[in-house]
Parts: structure tokens; sequence; C-alpha cells
RNA sequence: GGGGCGUUAGCUCAAUUGGGAGAGCACUGCCUUUGCAAGGCAGGGGUUACCGGUUCGAGCCCGGUACGCUCCA
């Protein structure tokens, strides 16, 4: 429907009737306004309150209401809010086309080690368009959470350079799951725009896929047809397969796409401005048809369910339909500008591409936004990963605050509740999580100032050798220090060099990066690749027809039988396995439990059910898409694809896996108890020696808090409770009041619950009963006992910090935590045995068993327990050293006044056993004292150590007379088997052999004499 | 995953080519001083992160481990 006829400019003077006027006056006076009759006629019966809108939002297009409060008869475009631009395109596909509203997916992918962030809409859906998972609906709507920093979609650096790169925005699609196709897609988009939103269609410009020959791709003539019906021909533009030919990877779902491109000058011809990056004429919405699968470099096949994945700007969107050239200027940031303002005491953001403080507030602004996302979905900044991007994040916000507003104290957390209050009615989140996102960033910004400091002295200092050359540049050598040991980036080097007037040798510093890039880039070594499969070979083995692997099995862990699918060497699939030979065997079914929810992969062996002699033994355990992979080698005959074997698990190291996880929920539930809701689960390893869990918390347990976890847990053991597991439609089970899911982790739909205790009907029945906040109910895919007693026994044997934030409880039971006991109880009557020693024994004793306490494996209750005990022990244990020492010393002392007194000539030299090297050095002094011009050597015999000390000190007077002390403890040490040296007027050297210490006394007398007297 | 740097007294940090582990602050005692961030003298406090190696001798050199910081992917 076009309702050009209903556009009227009209100029609009005085306040605004809504009284909430947005937009921006195109002219001084003026507002540009069109009303969209059609739009509101059409969306008046279509719009009601519905329980499908966002949480905190309940009226409907509010647009429609202005639309009714506009003169009759003339059209009205004013700047709507953006919340209410987001809630008109939820509610389109909602009510206008009967979609699902979809929550945002976390904007960090628990589920996807190879994405850093989510990245674009289709990620939380990626298991549907490769055809693994499902869901209950065929039609979707969602906004979904996006950052785009780190990854292969990196706009860090362009952010605040110009008007519409994000770190972190939101993306509105709209999706088809073998459903609606282009038809529906396209007309829906563009009803959407032009009369919802009532954009002007002269402005919009269509791409469609022009085909590609080489590839042997069609052109895209259907979509072009469809936007044929609402647009002229000269607006619906052909594009090769860099802009509108989609594909998720080398292989896999893909599929042509087709944009929508907004003019926004308008009233011109601008067709050749599209995808020619002109900040004027921007795509504002791609729609991608999936309806290939590319199994091959060369290969498509046409998917049987094709499906509709779109997307769309939400930032940029708001930007276009407020009227404003910036993504920035919309009323998304202007909250967030405020409380920089204040919080910053900065001047007025004006909007400049080019004045630091503009830019300045662009980056702080939009950081401030992807760090809140980020921490909220259970990011935190740290060295690697994920981490050190938002590291990396913060550091830029605070630089800017720093060099730009002069903000020197931490500052970005306190504008968390600006964004807190901009977004947190779409996504909730934001404002639960409030106040423990600003801690993080406070402490984060805290640790940032610290290193600053430190850097800051290095900088100084390349700061005054710079000066001191004569072109007053920093070195290279240095920028590049700064960089890679204290975190510097080379702009803020350069940006506090230009201010104490110094260039930067930029050359250098470049080079010695590519140097330290080349260094950690060569010595990359893979990971091993038997143990996984690539996206190619998936697709490979999918089209040959092998199928999913069955592990229903898993949990029974008997023998089975099976076939063999598929064997995998790393490289490629092979059709034998030869003995020796490590691979992977891919079987249509199979009991082991593959690596999944931290509880490590099952060991074991599978033999071909008809020939002897072949016994492949299995090392681990995966699980990649689709297939389980049994990676080991054989013995015997080689294994070919469909051979039937016989698959057996070890048991016993089953066993022991069962009983730790199976204590890890029953210490997940005690930890509850002990701390409160603040720390939540963030991951947990399951092996058959041990378990690991991690969980945040703010610091360390108190040793009661310890004490009493491992008490409740090793209560649970003897109580002897029944472990019950049963699968659960996934909202009924959420509905159990306990379940503390894994923050951020998406769960399958039945999903399986593991109860320790009450029974699953039970709980159930009566879901939101407190009893059950006492009990461990969890979300686990894992391997369990029948019963709690089967575990034992169960020993903490660490709790430590794993990053800010983070704690990890190390813990076994069984056997190992039998025998942890055991140990500690052993140390235990040792510290005892020691207490009643003495001297050079208690000493001894005490060195060992603080090396025993050290390196056994003990609890750390027990641990805490005997490092209490030993305390006085170590206390007497030194007392005792240094009343030795100071005996010995004061012997020796004694001895050299003896020494002193008969001392006559120049050089002393006597034999003292029996010191140490301090006894000895004591000595020396006492002797020197008497005798302030003699030079002193002393020889010190130790029988027991085999060693002979000489020490020896010349004075100044005789230096010159040419008596060297370095020579002569050197010739000294000759004389008994050593060597020695040092400085003229003091020397230190070893001999080997006690039993020529007179030796040496005598060489160093014939040598004095000798220098001395040649004088 | 790989690289760089670091770990010394309760705290902040020194320690020339490998040659007797230090300073300031804090602490204890005494003296001086009527008071507040005062002064003087004396003293206590160290497994130089841990394990191993080289050496006559290691805080320092080499290898490994732990922890922290940092860069790259």
């Amino acid at each position: 429907m076009r309702r050009t006829e209903d556009d009227v400019k009209f100029d609009l003077q005085g306040p605004h009737p809504r009284g909430d006027v947005l937009g921006q006056l195109h002219r001084p006076g003026q507002v540009q306004v069109h009303l969209p009759v059609a739009a509101h006629e059409g969306s008046s019966r279509a719009h009601g309150t519905s329980a499908h809108t966002l949480p905190g939002r309940g009226g409907l297009m509010p647009q429609a209401r202005s639309a009714t409060l506009a003169i009759p008869g003339r059209s009205l475009r004013m700047a709507v809010p953006a919340s209410d631009i987001r809630s008109q395109f939820m509610d389109f596909f909602v009510e206008k086309a009967g979609h699902t509203l979809v929550r945002s997916s976390p904007v960090v992918p628990h589920d996807d080690p190879t994405l850093l962030f989510t990245n674009a809409g289709m990620n939380q859906f990626k298991d549907v368009f490769l055809g693994r998972g499902t869901r209950p609906y065929r039609r979707a709507v969602d906004t979904q959470k996006c950052i785009r920093a780190g990854g292969k979609h990196n706009d860090l650096e362009d952010v605040g350079r110009d008007t519409y790169h994000h770190t972190f925005f939101e993306m509105l699609g709209n999706w088809s799951f073998g459903d609606y196709f282009k038809q529906e897609a396209i007309a829906w988009a563009f009803e959407l725009l032009t009369e919802v939103y009532g954009m002007e269609p002269d402005r919009l410009h269509a791409t469609y896929f022009g085909g590609e020959e080489s590839m042997g791709l069609e052109p895209d003539l259907e979509a072009r047809e469809l936007w044929l019906r609402h647009l002229p021909e000269d607006r619906v533009l052909p594009f090769g397969m860099k802009d509108n030919f989609w594909e998720m990877g080398d292989t896999g779902p893909c599929g042509p796409c087709s944009e929508l491109h907004y003019d926004r000058v308008g009233n011109r011809e601008a067709r050749e401005l599209v995808n020619a990056d002109d900040p004027e004429v921007i795509e504002i919405w791609n729609l991608v048809f999936i309806q290939y699968n590319r199994e091959s470099a060369s290969r498509l096949v046409g998917l049987p369910a094709r499906h509709v994945d779109t997307g769309m700007g939400f930032e940029r969107l708001v930007s276009v339909l407020q009227g404003k050239p910036s993504n920035y200027d919309t009323d998304l940031w202007a909250p967030i500008f405020e409380s920089i303002r204040s919080t910053c005491d900065a001047p007025a953001y004006g909007g400049s591409m080019e004045a630091r403080a503009d830019i300045a507030y662009r980056v702080i602004a939009d950081h401030v936004r992807c760090l809140t996302a980020a921490i909220t979905d259970g990011a935190d900044p740290g060295s690697d990963g994920r981490g050190y991007v938002l590291r990396r994040i913060l550091r830029r916000a605070v630089r800017h605050g720093r060099q730009t507003f002069g903000v020197t104290r931490p500052f970005l957390a306190d504008l968390v509740p600006a964004v807190a209050g901009s977004l947190g009615d779409v996504f909730p989140e934001f404002t639960e999580r409030q106040a423990s996102v600003m801690d993080t960033i406070r402490a984060e910004e805290e640790a940032f100032r610290r290193t600053l400091d430190r850097g800051l002295e290095l900088f100084d200092e390349a700061a005054d050798v710079a000066r001191d050359r004569q072109d007053g540049t920093i070195r290279g050598e240095d920028a590049f220090k700064l960089h890679d040991t204290f975190g510097f980036p080379i702009d803020l080097t350069t940006v506090m060099a230009e201010e104490r007037e110094l260039a930067v040798d930029l050359g250098t510093y470049e080079r010695l990066m590519e140097q330290a890039r080349d260094r950690s880039r060569s010595r990359g070594d893979s990971d091993d690749p038997v143990l996984t499969l690539p996206p190619d070979q998936i697709a490979g083995l999918e089209s040959r027809g092998i199928a999913a692997t069955d592990d229903e099995a898993k949990f029974g862990a008997g023998p089975e039988a099976a076939t063999i699918g598929a064997i995998w060497n790393g490289r490629e699939l092979v059709e034998r396995a030869d003995p020796g030979q490590r691979v992977a065997l891919i079987l249509d079914r199979t009991p082991f439990y593959a690596e999944q929810g931290g509880q490590v992969g099952d060991r074991g062996r599978i033999h071909p059910v008809t020939g002897e002699g072949t016994d492949f033994e299995v090392e681990d355990t995966r699980r990649i898409g689709p297939y389980v992979l049994h990676v080991g080698s054989g013995t015997g005959a080689p294994l070919q694809p469909g051979e039937a074997v016989h698959c057996e698990v070890d048991g016993e190291r089953r066993r022991r896996t069962r009983a730790n996880h199976t204590a890890t929920h029953l210490l997940n539930l005690a930890l509850r108890r002990r701390t409160g809701p603040g720390s939540d689960q963030r991951g947990s390893m399951v092996a058959p020696e041990r378990l690991r869990f991690d969980y945040s918390a703010k610091g360390p347990l108190p040793r009661e808090d310890l004490e009493r976890i491992e008490q409740d847990v090793r209560k649970a053991i003897a109580d002897g409770l029944v472990v019950h597991t049963e699968l659960v439609p996934l909202e009924e089970a959420r509905t159990i009041n306990t379940v503390r899911a894994v923050f951020g982790e998406q769960y399958p739909d039945p999903v399986r619950v593991v109860s320790i205790g009450p029974g699953i009907p039970e709980l159930l029945a009566r879901p939101s009963d407190d009893e059950w906040m006492d009990r461990s109910v969890e979300f686990c895919g894992g391997t369990h006992l029948a019963e709690t007693g089967e575990a034992e026994e169960f020993v903490l044997l660490s709790e430590q910090g794993l990053a800010a934030g983070i704690r990890r409880i190390t813990a076994v039971t069984g056997a190992e935590a039998r025998e942890a006991r055991q140990r500690a109880a052993g140390i235990g009557s040792r510290i005892e045995e020691a207490g009643r020693l003495e001297g050079d024994r208690l000493a001894e004793a005490v060195d060992q068993l603080g090396r025993s306490l050290d390196s056994e494996p003990i609890g750390a209750t027990d641990r805490d327990r005997l490092e209490a005990l030993m305390q006085p022990l170590r206390a007497a244990a030194k007392a005792a050293r240094k009343q030795a020492r100071s005996a010995s010393a004061g012997a020796m002392v004694e001895q050299a006044r003896g020494i002193a007194e008969a001392a006559t000539g120049p050089a002393v030299v006597e034999r003292m056993d029996g010191a140490d090297r301090d006894a000895l050095f004591a000595a020396m002094d006492a002797i020197r004292g008497r005798n302030p011009d003699a030079a002193v050597l002393l020889v010190s015999a130790d029988e027991e150590a085999g060693k002979v000390m000489i020490v020896a000190r010349v004075p100044e007077s005789l230096i010159d007379r040419g008596l060297k002390a370095g020579d002569w403890v050197r010739a000294a040490a000759e004389a008994c088997g050593g060597r020695g040296g040092g400085r003229p007027d003091s020397a230190q050297a070893g001999g080997k052999d006690t039993s020529r210490a007179d030796d040496a006394v005598e060489a160093a007398r014939s040598l004095a004499t000798r220098v001395l007297e040649t004088e």
C-alpha cells in the first residue's frame, strides 16, 4: 500500500503535544514529519496488550498512539523512543505473523568454544541450521545481545571514530525454521519498515544475489521478483558473492541473501551509492535465505528444510527512525552520556567526529555497555581469551577518561547504572547483576591503576634516557618493553611522549613487536588432531549416511555390541585401522561416556565380535557434533568400517568417576548451605582420581566453613541417599526451586534432572516446597552413583584462588580419600615424635616434616591443623639452629682472640676447624679488630661435608704491597684441591680435600711471605 | 596455546662481573621531649616463592614448579 498521498510537510512550532519529542530538527524551527496512516489502521487491529511483550513493557505501538494525536489528514514522523522501536519489531512479528518471542541468548556463548562472544543473532540457532537441534516453534523473533570485539568480527578499533561501530549492539531478527521463506520474509520486511516504521519507500534499495557462474550459482531471481512488487526496477540491484551470499563456514548451510539499504538524504538518485561505503546510504536489514548445504568447495546440495535468518542492527535502525546522523545521537546513548558528563565532570557532548572529548564520550559509552553486557553474562576481565579482550576494552575506556577528562580515580563502574537504566527493561539481568558487575569493574580499574603506576616509572626512566640523547626520541626497545611487560599500549606511550615533547622510535618498536609475534607463533603446537573432527568431515560423514552415534547406553555402561561406522586418523577418514595406529572409531551406538559437562571421557576396550586377537584400547572418548569418537589404538588384526564389535567400558575407572561426580553435586549443595546464593558454579572437572569445582566468591573460605562443608558431604555419604535421574520437560524442571543451573548454560529440552534424596515425581508434585532448598537437584548429563554410600569417604584437598573472584576446590573420594586421611594421621604422629627432639635432630625433623606437608596430598583441613601443630616446632628448630650458630661463632671468636694475641708479622694464617662461614668471618673480624693492619686468612676443614673453607681479608696497605686476597685464597685452595677468588680486599675459596688443609695453610703462609718480602 | 617480566624483613623496595643479605617505614626496649605524623640510641625480624643443577662459593647463572603481571594467537 502506498501512502505518499498522506504525506504532508509542515512547520512545527513550539513544544510538541506529546512533550517527549526526541527528534532532531532538520532545519531550525522545522521538523520533517509524515504519518503512516495505513500502518496505523493496520496495526490498531493487530496490536493490543500482549503476553508476548518484553519484560517490563506493557503498552504497544506508541507510534500508532501518537499518530492518533496528530492532526487528521497530516502525517507526523516524530522521534519515537528506541524502546518503542524495539517493541514494535517484536509485536509486528508476534501479532502479525505468529512468531514466538525468544529471549536473547547470553553474550558469552558457554556452549560454543569456537566463539569468543555471541556476534550474530543466529548463534543461538546454529544447531537448528546445522540440523542437529530443534525448537518447539518454527517462527521466532528476538533481539540478540551481540559483541563484536576480539574475534573474526572485530569492531574495537573503529569505535569512537565514526558514527556507527559498536563493540556491543542489539541485533533484531525474525527467523523461520523450515517454515516460511522468501515471499513472506520480504513482504513483512517491507511492510514493517514502510508501514509500521513509516520509512519513505523512495529511500529504500533492495539488493539480491546476482549469481556466480564459476561456482555454478544461479542469480536469485525469485528474490528480485518479490522486491519488484514493492520497489521500482532501478532500486532492486544485483550483487556478488561477497555482499549477497551467506556462508556459515567452509561447509555447511548457506544461501543467497537480500539486503535493504536506506538513503539518509532522500529525494535523489542514490543507487550508485549502495554497497559503496557511503555513510549516507547504509545497509539496515539483511535477509538470509538458507537453501543449500555446502558439502565441499565445489558441491552444493539443496536443503529439504529451508530457513530464514534476518538481522537488523538496532542502534542503526533507531538512528534512521529518529532522523539522527549518528547512532550516538539517539536516546539509547543520552542517559549514558549524561552519566559520563556528571561522573567525569566533562564538557557537554558536542557530536564532533574530530574533537577528542567527543571521541572519548563515544568510546567510554560504547565500552561500558559492552563490559556491562559481558560481565553480566558471566565473563570476567582476565589475561587470556575473552577475558583479555574485556581487559583491553576496559583499559581503553579508562585511558580515555584519564587522558581526555583527567579522571584518575575509578569511574567506569559508576556508569553501569546508566546502562542498566537504559537497557534493564529489555534485559532484566542488567539490573539484577548490576552490583556485582560494578564490583568487578571497579576491581579491574584498580588493578589497571597499579599497572599504570609501575609502567610510569619505567616510562620516566626511558624519557630521561631520551632527553639525554641528542635526538629526544624514546628508544623502540623501551616502548616495546612498556607494551610487552607493563601493558602500555603504544598510543599511550606516544601521547605521553608528546606531552614531554619527545618522539618515539616506532620503527624499532614495530620490528620488535613483529619478532615477538613470530616467537609466540612459531612454537604453537596444535591440538591432538585425532581428538577432533573438522566441520567438513562431519558434513562428509553425514552425506555418506553415517548415522549420529546413539549413546543412550552410556548410563548403563554394560558391554554392548556395535558396528564400526567410520575410522578417523586425524587427517582423513580411512578404510582400515592398522595395529598400533592411533585412530578414532565412530560407532553406530556406544556405552562409552564422551567428555561432557566436566566429566572426563571413558576408557575401555573394543574388539571384533568374531575375530580373536584384535584388542582396541580406548584411551579417551569425545563427542564432536553428532558423533562419538573412541580414540586409541589396537593390537592384532586391523579394524574396518562395517565390522561388528563388542564394547567394554573400563568399569573400575567409571565407578570412581561416578563417585566423584555425585560428590561434586553434594559439594555444590554444601557450599551453597555455607556461603549462600552468592557462589555460582563456574565450572567443574570430574575425573576418576579427583574432582575440581570452580565457583565465584569474594574471597577464600574460612577454615571453619571448609570443615563444615567437608562434614556435610561426609554426612550425606554416610546417610546412603538414593540418587534419582529422570528426563523432565525443561519448563517444568525449572520450576523446582532449588535448581541452580550453571550460569549462562543452555540446556536441552527435555533436561536430565539428577536429584540426591527426594524422588523426582515428588519434586515435581510440589516444585516450590522449601524443603527442596536443602536438597541437591541439578541439571546434569553425567553418570552418578546409585546411592551416595558408594562414595565411601570424602576429603577436601585444597581451596585456592583461580582468578579474581573465582575459587577452586579439589577433592577426592573412596580409596584416595582414605589414603589422604591415613597420610595426614601419619604426619601427625611424626610431628608428635619430633616434639620430643632437640637441637640438630629437631631441626632436621622439622625440615623433613615441612617437605612432607608441602608435597604429600592430604586434606585441606588436616593440613591446616598440622600446620598449626608445626608452628611451635618450627620456632623451636629455628631457635636451636640460631643458638648453635651463635655458640659456634662465640667459640670461634674466643679462639680467634688467642690467635690475635699471639699474632706476629703482617699476615696471619691459621686453621680453625668446625666453623661455618659466619663463624669464620666473626673470628676473622675479631683478629682484625686487634690487628687492624694485618692481612688475615683462615682455613676451616669440615670432615663431615668433605670440604675446606678459606676466607681472607687484606688491608689497603698490604694490597699496595702486592698481596691480593683473591690470589691469596686461590693459592691456598689449590693446595687442597679447590678453587676460589674474590676482590683484592676480601675473598673466599674452598677446597675438597680436608686431609690437605694444612697444605693450604702452608701455601698461604709461603705466598704471603714471598710477596711481602720481595718488596 | 605460546612468549616476556616479576616473586628478597610485616609493608615499599635496594644489592656492581657470582664473593659477608641491606635501606626506609612499621615493631620492641631505652633515652630525650608535657601533648599533635617529634628526635636520638639500641634491638628483634630473612629457608632471597618452591624443587633441582652448575660452582670452592648462587638473591644473582641454568632447568623445572607455583603464584602474579603482561603481550601475542
